[in-house]
DNA sequence: GCGACAG
DNA sequence: ATCTTGTCGC
């Protein structure tokens, strides 16, 4: 498995106005419609980051599985400082970095990248998820355990069941509901795919628990990461 | 103006 | 995200 540093890049965002302004420009590179091979089909990767603040240290995992099996295929982490402080609306200015450079250093493409997070469903229609595929060009999905400020009316308890996410009356992702009776989670689109084709594919990676295989295996790799930068040091 | 607010 | 023990259940 390999583990890269984190470079902050160059021109990166140091003030929330100048983020701000680095998403309603990149906004409108978002491609819509589904792109890939269908669920069950192929690899998908899951990323995920955890911090340590009090020391500066990130660690970000890329998690590459099989999609038919959920088998892991490939790994990689990243580890560094943080490149921006969590502020509502700007996540994506945090994880980026990382995540860019754990899915660089994997030795396979990714195939549909699963986030921890949002993509459309953003006060500016700009979340990590559509942040990070219009970046790297690569398909991907925002799966996030909580609403945001958002709003939805409780899906049935069948796993499977869905309601809209709304942004007042536009639907902008959807609840999920991915285990009977159990908390729903929230599905955006990120970059090309569409919310059918996302739900789908969030389906097909949660055969026995709520969360995506994806985001799984990528939490416990970056946690594992982050506690073994801190050892070494 | 005040609080809420992905991770 | 992170701080944090045990506990109930498949």
């Amino acid at each position: 498995m390999t583990t890269v540093t984190v470079r902050t890049p160059a021109g990166w965002p140091t003030t929330e106005d100048e983020a701000r302004a680095v998403q309603d420009e990149l906004r409108a590179r978002v491609r819509a419609g589904a792109s890939g091979p269908p669920p069950g089909t192929g690899v998908v990767t899951g990323v995920d980051v955890a911090y340590d603040d009090e020391r500066d240290l990130v660690a970000a995992a890329a998690v590459v599985l099989d999609a038919a099996t959920l088998d892991v295929v490939a790994e990689a982490t990243a580890v560094g400082g943080v490149a921006f402080p969590y502020v509502p609306g700007l996540l994506a200015f945090r994880e980026i970095p990382a995540v860019r450079a754990a899915l660089d250093a994997l030795p396979c493409p990714p195939g549909l990248v699963v986030c921890d997070g949002y993509g459309l469903a953003h006060p500016r229609r700009f979340g990590l998820a559509s942040h990070l595929g219009v970046l790297t060009g690569l398909a991907t999905i925002g799966v996030a355990k909580n609403p945001f400020v958002f709003t939805y009316d409780d899906p049935g308890a069948p796993r499977g069941s869905a309601s809209p996410l709304l942004a007042g009356t536009e639907e902008v992702g959807r609840a999920l509901r991915t285990q009977d009776g159990v908390k729903p989670v929230f599905v955006s689109v990120g970059h090309r795919t569409d919310l059918d084709d996302a739900c789908a594919q969030v389906l097909a990676l949660t055969p026995r628990h709520r969360l995506p295989e994806t985001t799984r295996r990528a939490d416990g790799l970056c946690r594992r990461a982050l506690q073994d930068a801190i050892t070494r040091h």
